[in-house]
RNA sequence: GGCGCCGUAGCUCAGAGGCAGAGCAAGGGACUCAUAAGCCCUGGGUCGGUGGUUCGAGUCCACCCGGCGCCA
C-alpha cells in the first residue's frame, strides 16, 4: 500500500522549543507542535522510523524576567511551565518520542562540545564591544531592557533598541541620553566586554550559501525566499554566541566563568542533544546516528515563521561548521535540514494572539471543556500553512458540527446502527461485490496513495479536506444503495451495501488517524479490532549525575496501525456503537467570547 | 524606501498556460438508517487594476493599488 515509500526511511521530526515562561495557546499548537505530530503519526503508520524530539527552552531572558517578576528562581519558573507542557501534550496527544528540556546535563555537554568543535574548526572568533552595564546589580543589560531619552525626538521612555515614539532604531543603547535600567531604574554605564562570535560570513562562503541556493524545490516558497533573501541581500554577519549572564550553559573556556552560551545558539542544539538523550534512554546509545548521519534520513523542522532564520540558516550553519560530533568516521557529516515547513501565524477573532492581553485559547484550559480531536481538527483545517489564518469560536463550532458530527461521525453512526439493527450487529456476508461497491472501495484505496502524498508533503489542510470528501462519497453511496429500503425486499443487497460501507469506514479510520488519533482509536474498537493504532505517551523521570528531570516519551512498542485498508471479517459481532463526536450548541461561541471579555 | 508572501463566489480557500472550482452560507426538492444528520438540484465571478507575451493568460512578464511581514 505504501507505494510512495520504497523502503523504511529515518525521519527526524524536529519541533520548536517553547520558552518555559508562559502557557501554550492555539497559535503555538497549530504553528508547529500539531503539524509535527500529524507528520510523525503519518510516517509511523507508513512504517518509517520516526524520531520526534523537542523540549522546553529553560534559559533565555524571558524566563529570568518572569522569575524576577514573581520572586522565584529561573529553575522554579521553567519547572512549573515544563510540567504544564507535559500535561498538555499528553492530553492533546502530541506523540513526542522525547520532550525534554535544555537544563539537562546531556544538553549542557552537547552544547559545549558543539561550541568547542566550532572553535576548533575555526568558525568562532572573539570580539570586544561596549555594552550597557549596571553597576548596581553588577550585570550587563540587554538593549531592550535599557530605557532613556531619544536623541532624535526627545521621547523620555525610548528603549535601548528602538524609540517607540519616532521609530528610530539604535545601533547601541548607548546612543540614548541618560540611559537607565528598565528593571530597577538605576543609572547605567558603557563597559567593554568580550564575546565569541559565530563566523557566518565564513560559513556562507564555505558552503551554506550554496546549500541554501540549491535543491529546495520542495520547500514552501515563502520560507525559502525569505531565507535566500536574508543570505543574499543582507549578507551574513557574525553573531555573538556568548553573553554576560549567569542563567544558562557555562562557556567551556577558562576564565569565561561569568558568561554563558547565548540562548539562540544552544536552544537549536536541542534537536541533536534530545536525539542523543532519547538514544541513551532507550539503551541504544548509537541509535541517534541513524537520523543524523544516514544519507537517506530526512529531517523536518516544524517551527513558526518567526523562527525561519534560525532553522533555515543559522542552525544549518552550526551543523555545517561542526561537521561531525561523537563520530570517528571522517566521511560522515551531520545532516542539514531536509525541509523547514514553517507555518505563518494564527490570529484569533481578527486580532493578534497575545499573552499579555489574555487574547488566545489556552489549550490546557480549553481541554477542560472540549475533546482533543475537535480541537486538533479545527487547528488542522485552519492551519496557517501558506498565510496567516484566523481562529473564531463560531468557526470552531461550525466545523465541529458540520464536518465532524454531521458528515464523518454521522456516517459511522448510521452504518454501525443499521448493522446492529438489521444484522444483529454482525458484519454481513456480502456475497459478490458489484461494480459500484468496488468503485467505492477502490476510491478509498486510492486515497491512501493520494492523501498519503499530501501528508508527506506537509499539506495537512488538503489531506484533511480530501479525506472528508471521501467520507462524503461513502454517504453518497449509502443514499444510492439505500439499505434501509432494500432491507424489506432484498436483504442480500442490504448486506452487500453495509459490508462495503463498513470496509470503507475502516479505511477512513486510518486516513483520518494522523489528525484524529483519539476518535479513530475509538472507531477501531467499535469495529471489533484489537490493539492500539498508535503508541502511548508516557511521562517519565530520568536521572543524571547531579539532577533529575521529567520528560514526555512515546512508547510505540504495541502500536499496530498501518497505512492501508484492512478487512473487517464477515460474521464478526460488533460492539455497541456510540457517537464519535458531540454536537456543540451555537451558544458555545458566545460563551467563549464572554470568557474573553467580549460582548 | 528595498525585498518577500497574499489578493479568485456573500465567507473560508483550491487551481500555476487549454471550458473558472470545492466546502460553508442562500433558494428549491426527494428521502427516513443516522446526533433534524445525510443525499439531489439551483443561483451566485471584471480571478485587485492596467498594459504586454501567446493560437490561447487566475496562471508567464512589466507597472500600479490594497493587506500582512521582514529589513533599513
Amino acid at each position: 500500500m505504501t507505494t510512495f515509500v520504497d523502503k523504511p526511511r529515518h525521519i527526524l521530526v524536529a519541533v520548536a522549543w517553547p520558552y518555559a515562561n508562559s502557557d501554550i495557546h492555539q497559535g503555538n499548537v497549530t504553528g508547529s507542535y500539531l503539524p509535527a505530530d500529524i507528520y510523525a503519526r503519518f510516517h509511523r503508520l507508513v512504517g518509517n522510523h520516526v524520531l520526534m524530539v523537542s523540549g522546553s527552552d529553560s534559559h533565555g531572558t524571558p524566563v529570568t524576567v518572569k522569575a524576577e517578576a514573581e520572586g522565584k528562581t529561573p529553575r522554579e519558573v521553567f519547572d512549573f511551565y515544563h510540567g504544564r507542557f507535559l500535561e498538555l501534550f499528553q492530553k492533546l496527544g502530541l506523540s513526542y518520542d522525547l520532550f525534554t528540556h535544555t537544563d539537562t546535563e546531556n544538553h549542557h555537554r552537547v552544547s559545549q562540545d558543539i561550541f568547542l568543535t566550532l572553535l576548533e574548526n575555526g568558525y568562532l572568533y572573539r570580539k570586544v564591544t561596549a555594552q550597557m552595564y549596571s553597576p548596581k546589580t553588577s550585570k550587563f543589560l540587554p538593549d531592550r531592557y535599557v530605557e532613556g531619552t531619544c536623541p532624535v525626538c526627545g521621547y523620555d521612555r525610548a528603549r535601548g533598541d528602538q524609540c517607540d515614539n519616532c521609530n528610530t532604531l539604535f545601533e547601541s543603547a548607548s546612543e540614548l541620553i541618560d540611559p537607565h535600567s528598565k528593571v530597577d531604574d538605576s543609572a547605567l554605564e558603557l563597559r567593554e566586554t568580550e564575546h565569541y562570535y559565530l563566523d557566518l560570513a565564513q560559513l556562507a562562503d564555505d558552503g551554506i550559501a550554496d546549500w541554501i541556493a540549491d535543491d529546495k524545490e520542495h520547500w514552501r516558497p515563502q520560507v525559502i525566499n525569505f531565507a535566500r533573501n536574508l543570505t543574499l541581500k543582507e549578507g551574513l554577519r557574525g553573531r555573538a554566541v556568548t553573553r554576560d549572564m549567569d542563567w544558562g550553559i557555562p562557556v567551556p573556556v577558562e576564565g569565561w566563568d561569568d558568561k554563558v552560551l547565548y540562548v539562540w545558539f544552544e536552544a537549536v542544539i536541542g534537536y541533536l542533544s534530545a536525539s542523543i538523550e532519547w538514544s541513551k534512554n532507550q539503551d541504544r546509545p548509537q541509535d541517534w546516528k541513524n537520523w543524523w548521519y544516514d544519507l537517506d534520513a530526512r529531517s523536518y523542522y516544524f517551527v513558526g515563521k518567526d523562527n525561519i532564520p534560525f532553522h533555515a540558516i543559522i542552525w544549518p550553519a552550526e551543523l555545517f561548521g561542526v561537521r561531525r560530533l561523537y563520530e570517528d568516521d571522517e566521511t560522515n557529516k551531520l545532516n542539514l535540514p531536509y525541509d523547514v515547513p514553517a507555518n505563518e501565524f494564527m490570529n484569533m477573532e481578527g486580532r493578534k494572539i497575545s499573552g499579555s492581553h489574555n487574547w488566545g485559547v489556552w489549550m490546557l484550559d480549553a481541554l477542560e471543556r472540549y475533546d482533543p480531536d475537535p480541537l486538533r481538527y479545527y487547528l488542522t483545517v485552519n492551519m496557517p500553512e501558506t498565510r496567516d489564518s484566523d481562529w473564531t469560536w463560531e468557526g470552531f463550532v461550525e466545523r465541529n458540527n458540520g464536518e465532524l458530527v454531521a458528515n464523518w461521525g454521522n456516517l459511522v453512526n448510521r452504518v454501525l446502527n443499521m448493522t446492529r439493527r438489521y444484522f444483529d450487529g454482525q458484519v454481513p456476508d456480502p456475497g459478490l461485490l458489484n461494480e459500484r461497491d468496488q468503485t467505492l472501495l477502490s476510491a478509498v484505496d486510492q486515497g491512501f496513495d493520494e492523501i498519503g502524498r499530501l501528508y508527506d508533503a506537509c499539506k495537512f489542510r488538503a489531506a484533511l479536506q480530501e479525506t472528508l470528501a471521501l467520507a462524503t462519497k461513502v454517504n453518497q453511496y449509502l443514499e444510492e444503495t439505500s439499505p434501509w429500503l432494500t432491507v424489506k425486499s432484498d436483504p442480500q443487497t442490504t448486506a452487500r451495501s453495509l459490508y462495503t460501507a463498513i470496509q470503507a469506514i475502516n479505511g477512513l479510520k486510518i486516513l483520518f488517524a494522523p489528525v484524529l488519533p483519539f476518535t479513530c482509536q475509538g472507531l477501531h474498537e467499535m469495529l471489533g479490532e484489537n490493539g492500539q493504532l498508535f503508541g502511548r505517551p508516557v511521562i517519565k523521570e530520568y536521572k543524571e549525575n547531579t539532577r533529575d528531570h521529567v520528560a514526555l516519551t512515546y512508547d510505540g512498542s504495541e502500536a499496530i496501525g498501518q497505512w492501508e485498508r484492512t478487512e473487517i471479517p464477515v460474521g464478526r459481532k460488533l460492539p455497541k456503537p456510540s457517537p464519535l463526536f458531540r454536537k456543540l450548541d451555537p451558544s458555545v461561541a458566545d460563551e467563549e467570547l464572554a470568557r474573553l471579555g467580549v460582548d
